[in-house]
DNA sequence: GTTTATTATCGTAATATTGCAATATAACAT
DNA sequence: ATGTTATATTGCAATATTACGATAATAAAC
């Protein structure tokens, strides 16, 4: 036990819950914020930004990442890290999908 | 180590990874889109329909119970589970002033 | 080539979440 | 009161997530 039973769930459901996810923790939050503030932004400004160790907020940016939320650039040695806003409004129409769906045939 | 450092984060952050733990688990995605197609519904026709233990589905409503997102009503010895509509939309309000203003500002 | 700076990965400890059996509680029915 | 049905709570095992130190990888600067 203990494992999530994905395998029981729609297609649907579970889509919903894996951007949830993404969302799901505050840092992630704050880094997707961040760094949509930027012009151009290197993981080590957002270290100091958010008050996490490196290896934390590399870990944070790898599961924004996987969600295709992220188009990073390398400039150098670094990584200029820019927010992916046609996958992020996807995100929004997809979860406004489901939010009117599922308002629509309440009682 | 482990825990989550929410007190780091703005209280912005926060709050939308408090809404998104909500829908970031599968089984109650489907809780919530099946409550909004019932009439009214107990507790044990959610078991059968999303097919997890009585105690796991007590558990996962719990969770979005705690999130307002429910309204129930005691009818005899069983529950009419239904949704909070008022809090639902307000929480597909919050979720778009978030992606909103991110979007907003980014390169 | 060596150093320096930036990001990623690995290993691991701490904590959180998921799921269920067992049990408790509550309300009705007999 | 006893039994039945519906839901909640408890306790626990399995798994997932979070966080960080250590280390690797990469690329510029010297």
């Amino acid at each position: 036990m203990g494992a999530t039973k994905d395998h029981i769930h729609t297609k649907a459901a579970n889509d919903i819950a894996e951007m949830a996810k993404v969302f799901a923790h505050p840092a992630r939050v704050a880094i997707l914020q961040y760094i949509s503030k930027q012009e151009s932004c290197i993981c080590n400004d957002i270290v100091d930004e958010i008050g996490l160790s490196q290896p934390t907020i590399s870990q944070h940016l790898k599961v924004i990442n996987n969600a295709n939320l992220l188009k990073g650039t390398f400039e150098g040695k670094s990584v200029c890290y820019c927010l992916n806003i046609k996958r992020f409004q996807e995100f929004q129409e997809l979860f406004n999908a489901f939010f009117n769906k599922t308002k629509s045939n309440c009682c």
